[in-house]
DNA sequence: GCTTGACCTGGAGCCGGCTCCAGGGCGTAA
DNA sequence: TTACGCCCTGGAGCCGGCTCCAGGTCAAGC
């Protein structure tokens, strides 16, 4: 045996056969064998490769960035400098996009602590909105 | 003058035009008047709808979730318990995605790090893909 | 009357990352 | 031989939130 057919690699992974040749096609996934038939064969660097995939992706990578990360995996002679630029970006982004979300959650967790002590309307709404609703008689 | 048209609201609130047809087409802007020859005349009250519109976004709310807060906003009277629901479900769901991206930050800082020290290989790679790169020699 | 600019409409296109489908082939078992 | 299960392909559809386009109307200025 050379090798494992589609359904084994999904049932290993987790990833659908569909999103395996969807990854195939956009050369994320290069040179995968095939029976005489036409069925593909997952080799182990295949499986491998997969694991880089979804561990990078868990990292917010996207699947273009991870296509550039597999380049480097595959000749890491001349690579680590841009390993590391793209990894340093990546680490920027999640840090701006956490600065955002912590400020989000400020807000929201201010506007739910109002709620509960007001007496006569909605905090949360009057938060948002800034002042009074539309009104229609007018 | 009883509103201003649709270009004096992109210019004010820096949405485009097609936004804002855009949101009127989902219904997050009912009933905004026209002139005789069919432009929008956008009062006071769509102005401050639009406001609304622009800060819930900015609390990630999607425009869907919107809708339904302007509808609340519209009929306050037995709103409040379904905003605060809003509310809480938008702030866990924060909250959620904070965690994943603090764990996230905190290992793509270790890998940097790691990089920094390193001689040899790619600690970042490695990190990554668990073990060696694919061998297409063998 | 003509040009210009702002506006209108319905519909298509874009992004990323899948997901689904129709219509076929391959291989084994009964 | 027929049925079944697995696999193949190219192409379309989906999500949210716009964005763009062609072709048309309206209003003001010269």
């Amino acid at each position: 045996m050379k090798g494992m057919r589609i359904g084994e690699v999904t049932r290993r992974l987790g990833i659908s056969a569909d999103t395996l040749r969807y990854y195939e096609r956009l050369g994320l996934l290069p040179g995968v064998p095939r029976t005489a038939g036409g069925a593909r064969l997952y080799r182990e660097q295949d499986l491998s490769r997969l694991g880089f995939i979804q561990r990078a992706k868990a990292m917010n990578f996207s699947l273009e960035e991870i296509a550039q990360l597999l380049e480097m995996r595959d000749d890491p002679q001349h690579a680590r400098e841009e390993v590391r630029r793209l990894t340093r970006d990546k680490l920027a982004s999640v840090e701006a996009q956490l600065e955002r979300l912590d400020l989000l959650r400020r807000e929201l967790t201010l506007l739910l602590n109002l709620c509960c002590r007001s007496e006569a309307g909605c905090p949360i709404l009057e938060g948002i909105g800034g002042h009074e609703p539309d009104d229609p008689e007018r």
